[in-house]
DNA sequence: TTGACGCATAAACAGTTGCTTATGTAATAT
DNA sequence: ATATTACATAAGCAACTGTTTATGCGTCAA
């Protein structure tokens, strides 16, 4: 349980595209497949690390594993580069921040 | 320059640190090596990886490089982000809000 | 109960990553 | 001029990643 899971998770662009897909609503991994051009054991595998940093949950229908979103682990990313809004924000940039800050 | 490099730098913890320093000020590479229990070629690959995702510059003052952070790139990753803010802020989770926004 | 379906896991493999030591290069110091 | 400093880059390597094919296991259908 790495606090860095999560942002290795969402470094990879299939598992981004997934978290995208899983926030509009459940589905199952066949759909995730169908959606991709990709094999189902590599989407799994994708699942299985979303999985482990938290990023998904998933329920048993049937023989399906339906997966849907949970966002709470995101708020770490969140809150890391909340920090960082005032270096965009400010059009100064870092050094003009600094002298607005410390006149 | 594809839109995941920034992710991809963002997602390695000692990339992290050397942002969070160089959001306090400037720093020459020496200064970073001698935070970090790593060599001084680690540092630079690290530096390069960080400047070519654009979320750092350098200038050069005599031998050295001093590197500062240049944020705007870490918008890409606030703007993702932001749009999972309610998967966390809103107690219920994902089914919740999918029902009270569907009453 | 036999076979097909949905998915996870294992094995294998090329490509990438993060680190090291070795070397090169420009700027300063002696 | 020569040595030293500050850094970049190259070469090499073990470990990790993302993918594929192969296999296994539980669930449903015939």
């Amino acid at each position: 349980m790495p606090a860095s899971a999560v942002f290795e998770a969402v470094a990879e662009p299939t598992r981004r595209a997934v978290l995208d897909l899983l926030s509009t609503r459940e589905h199952s991994v066949n759909d995730l497949v169908a959606r991709f051009d990709m094999t189902q054991p590599a989407i799994s595998h994708h699942l299985r690390i979303l999985r482990e940093a938290g990023l998904v949950k998933n329920r048993q229908v049937g023989r399906q594993r339906l997966y849907r979103l949970h966002g709470r682990p995101l708020r770490e990313i969140y809150d890391w580069v909340a920090h960082y809004q005032r270096f965009w924000t400010d059009k100064l940039g870092a050094l003009g921040e600094h002298l607005r800050r410390n006149p």
